[in-house]
Parts: structure tokens; sequence; C-alpha cells
DNA sequence: GTTCATGCTATCGAAAATGTAGCAAAGGCG
DNA sequence: CGCCTTTGCTACATTTTCGATAGCATGAAC
């Protein structure tokens, strides 16, 4: 019953921080969109299906802080090392959405 | 300037699917706190820090859409075969968590 | 100086999440 | 059978967040 009460969910947890990061809107977009190489902030809301810049540019102050994604004046925004790192990580989740859009017919229109 | 538009994005392409379903409050973190295995719903919701039962059963609702996530009489919710094959391409974002972690000391607390 | 792109903020209505309460159904048990 | 507990889920009011549009300051180009 209460045998498993919350196993790792104590707050304190990488895990944790990056799930919640990841669990709000447009994070994972802006980190998929920047994959390529950095974009401007207006590159980068039309690459995001022209997101409003509210939430967009609270995001890139979130994943700024988080040292995901860094800004330069000649280019835009761009991922860091730890995003680049990130990216990386993230690529099995790339290959599974194929398998899941496979394995997955219930997807009409 | 225009000369890269949106890249991947529109065409309904399956990674989208995915970003925008991950995108959700709690999404990811109900994945994660099935990774052991079944949950009551209770069970769940205690595992995921005591949140409102509201959203948890609109994400437990997209996540049966998504085929990701079961619900058996006996055991509760639990992953799909689906979900398993997630669980297993997001285990290098949890290595990332924790290399993240590290590089940065910008969590105090 | 005028034009333009960039990065960012302001506002406000709409949508989503939170927190609490509660219910119907299914099972255990005297 | 009544009584209690657990489970899955819903209702509601409040708070938070998001969305859409407009707009501004800066800096470079012309």
């Amino acid at each position: 019953m209460t045998d498993r009460p919350v196993r790792g969910s104590r707050t304190g947890r990488p895990i944790m921080a990056l799930l919640d990061l990841l669990g709000r809107r447009w994070t994972l977009r802006i980190l998929w969109e920047l994959r390529d190489g950095p974009l401007t902030s207006r590159a980068l809301r039309a690459a995001c299906d022209e997101a409003s810049p509210t939430v967009l540019q609270a995001r890139l102050d979130d994943l700024r802080e988080a040292e995901l994604v860094e800004h330069s004046a000649g280019e835009g925004y761009g991922l860091t090392e730890l995003g680049r790192e990130f990216r990386t990580a993230f690529m099995p989740l790339y290959a599974f959405a194929d398998r899941w859009a496979d394995g997955k017919p219930t997807t009409p229109s």
C-alpha cells in the first residue's frame, strides 16, 4: 500500500528540476528549434509557430537561467554547451517519436 | 533572413506531437513516477507531490489516448509497452540531469 | 536622420492549473 | 445485510499562466 510512498520524488533531485523545467509550454519546443544553431528572437518565434512573445521570453529566461540557452549579440539565441548535451540526450526521444506515431495509428487528422 | 524559415516545424511531424504532449504540466512527471511499475491513482497523486486530481486526471487521459499509459482494474495506472519504450528513450535525459546539476551549481536553496 | 530588425515589455481576455470537497462503485468484514 | 475503506473520478471557485496584439528602446544600415 504505502509500501512505495514517493520513491525518488523528493524535490531536491536534478531530475525533478529538469522535469519541472521541461514541463512548461514551449520549453522543449524552443530547445528543439535551436538544435541546428542560433536563431534571433524573431526567427525563433516564427519557428515556434508565432507563439506569443510573452511566454517565449519567459521560457528563454528560464532556459538562460538553466544555462541551456545563451544569447549572443551577433547571432541571437543558441544552445550552450550544456544545451548541446541536452540535445544529444534528447535524440533517443526523437527516434522514439517515430516509433510512437507508427505504432499508434490513432492519429487520423 | 527568411533563409531558414521554420525548419522541421509544422508538417505535423511526430516529434511535434510528442513535444506538445510532454510540454504539459505533470505529463513527464507522471511517466517518471510510473517508471518502476503501476500505481493507483491515489498513490500516483502522492508520488506527484499531491498534485490536484483535476490535472492529474486530465493528463492521465492524455497519456492513455497517447497509448503511453494504461489502466488495469487490479493494479491501477501503468506504462504500456510503448510507455516502456519511452522510458528507455528517456533515460539519457535522466543521466543528463545529473551532469546538468553538476555543471550548474546555480541551484542553492 | 530615417528606416529597419532585434530584444523585450504592457495589457487584457481566455485558458489552464490549484485546492478543496465530494460522490459512485467495488471490495472487505462483522 | 449494514458499515467502513479504497479507488477513480468530478465540481467548483480561486489563482496562475498563456495567448494575442500593440508598442517601445536600442543599435546598425542606409
